[in-house]
Formats: C-alpha cells, sequence, structure tokens
DNA sequence: ATTCTCACCTGCGGGC
DNA sequence: TGCCCGCAGGTGAGAA
C-alpha cells in the first residue's frame, strides 16, 4: 500500500498527538520482515520526542533511541485512546501516556525497527541509500534532470528504485509518468529535458495531491483514525487497465516492469 | 558495478 | 459452492 503519500497522511494524523508521551510497554503478534533489534524493555520508559519521515519510514523519534516502522505493502498504523483487543494481523502496538499505536498488517511486510540513532548501522542501512525528499527543497528541477540523464533504466523503474527521488512507489510512478506525458518504458537518460522537467514538477503536484486527499486506499490502507483514503477514485492510468484514457479516450494499457503492472496510455505517452 | 529474479506473506476476485 | 490462479501499495538478498 504504502507509498509517501499514505505514510504522510498516517504521520501527520499521529505525530504531534503522540510527541512529549511516554512508552509503557510494548505488545508484540507474529513476526515482521525484520526483528525489532532489541530487547521491548528498552523501550519502556522512554518519551516520544517527535515523529518524522524519510522515504517510505517514520522515524519515531525517543530521548533514547528511536523507532523505523515501515508499512510494508499491507501495513496501516492506528492511534487511538482506546484500542480493541488486537486481532490476527494486529502484530504490534505501543502503550503510551497518550494513547495506542497499533500497526496492523496482514502480510506482514512492514517492520518495527529500533536504532540508537540515525547514524547507527541498522539505521544507515535502511536510509542510506535513499534519495531526495520530493516535498523538500532538496528536489530541484535541475538536479532531478541531471541524475536522472545518467541513468540507463526505464524511467519508470528508476523511479521506483528510489535512489533519485525517495517515495514514488507504483501508483505514483504511473500516475507521474502519465501527467508528464512519458512512456514509462523508455530509458531515463533517453526522455528529453523538458520532458523530465516536467516529470519533476508532476511528481510534487500529485504526491501533494495524494496526501491531500488522504492518500490512496486498494484495499488495506487507512490513516491513524481509521479513514481511507480517496486519492484512488482521482486515478488517471492506476489500475485502469481495458478502461478509456481520460484525455483522449484511448483504451488504457497494462504491461509488466520488474514484475510490477505498470499503467500508461500509448498514445498521450507516446515516448 | 549493474541489472534482474526471487522471496517474504496473506487475502481477494475472477474463471472454470 | 469450491478450487486454482493471478494479482496486490515494497524492497533486500543473491545470482547472473
Amino acid at each position: 500500500m504504502p507509498e509517501l503519500p499514505e505514510v504522510e497522511v498516517t504521520r501527520l494524523g499521529f505525530a504531534s498527538r503522540i510527541e512529549g508521551a511516554t512508552i509503557m510497554a510494548s505488545a508484540w503478534g507474529k513476526p515482521l520482515r525484520w526483528p525489532l533489534g532489541c530487547d521491548p524493555q528498552v523501550l519502556v520508559g522512554c518519551q516520544i520526542t517527535h515523529v518524522g519521515r524519510r522515504g517510505k519510514y517514520l522515524l519515531i523519534h525517543m530521548d533514547r533511541g528511536l523507532l523505523l516502522v515501515h508499512l510494508g505493502m499491507s501495513g496501516s498504523l492506528r492511534f487511538a485512546d482506546v484500542l480493541p483487543a488486537p486481532g490476527p494481523h494486529d502484530h504490534f502496538t505501543l502503550h503510551t501516556s497518550r494513547g495506542h499505536l497499533r500497526l496492523h498488517d496482514p502480510r506482514r511486510f512492514g517492520a518495527v525497527v529500533f536504532a540508537d540513532g540515525l547514524d547507527d548501522d541498522i539505521a544507515r542501512k535502511l536510509l542510506g541509500k535513499l534519495g531526495v525528499e520530493p516535498l523538500s527543497e532538496d528536489f530541484t528541477s535541475p538536479a532531478f534532470v541531471a541524475r536522472m540523464r545518467e541513468l540507463r533504466a526505464p524511467i519508470k523503474q528508476a523511479l521506483l528504485a528510489g535512489e533519485v527521488v525517495v517515495g514514488v512507489g507504483n501508483i505514483y510512478a504511473c500516475e507521474a509518468l502519465f501527467l508528464a506525458g512519458i512512456r514509462p518504458t523508455t530509458p531515463a537518460r533517453a526522455v528529453g529535458p523538458r520532458r523530465l522537467a516536467r516529470l519533476h514538477a508532476v511528481i510534487r503536484a500529485v504526491l501533494t495531491q495524494a496526501v491531500a486527499a488522504g492518500g490512496s486506499t486498494l484495499r488495506d490502507f487507512s490513516g491513524p483514525d481509521g479513514n481511507a483514503g480517496h486519492f484512488q477514485t482521482q486515478a488517471s492510468v492506476y489500475g485502469r487497465e481495458g478502461q478509456p484514457c481520460v484525455q483522449c479516450g484511448k483504451s488504457v494499457r497494462r504491461l509488466l516492469q520488474g514484475q510490477r503492472s505498470t499503467y500508461y496510455c500509448a498514445v498521450c505517452q507516446a515516448r
């Protein structure tokens, strides 16, 4: 599920409410993608100071160390004063003095990992190669164009790789390429600079709109208050194979790139 | 170094 | 009704 907008919607929904809370206990279900990396007792008594985000990782900073939370494909976080007893897919609950934070993740591709700090080994391993934040000032058009022009990979896969810009997953990569009029299979370096500049602008715009719409809910995702996102209803191509292109009316196509579905319009994205 | 494939895990919808 | 297949928002590991 969660690409940058969904993670950001999650963060915005509970960050200010949990900051300042003291952790009382944690509860665990089935194993997630990676082990916590410390004794769960280490968390008890820690005070949460700030909730940030890097790419698709939530960073729960504490007075001692931080938690890196990833939602994988099917994860969602819920934060509430009162939560029901954990269900079979609730694999982590953080009980704090300000409420209870719970990770629901049927597929368990998500993770909760403890790190001493952002420069410790595990944090660097997970965050070290990530590209620029697309909603930050550092995401500039000239730098983006220059970096993309170095890459042989098909442009969609260059976006998904996250080494140039983070947070753009399968939905938003398809949408951004459609809005920029770029064929997803074109090698990044073969896309003209003006189209790349357009892509830069459109990535910002589409992610911003998606955050405003509460993210996309295909099946699992909900924000920390339990509300579904509705950006998926605004999608131009994603999930619309065989349906008419919103611009030209021709049938939206689907193809596979690196085992992932790509949706595009062969007319509007001619090259 | 790159680039590609596999693997992780569960659930759902479609076709037979 | 029920089974089997394909598909799903991510990404690290290992092979080629």
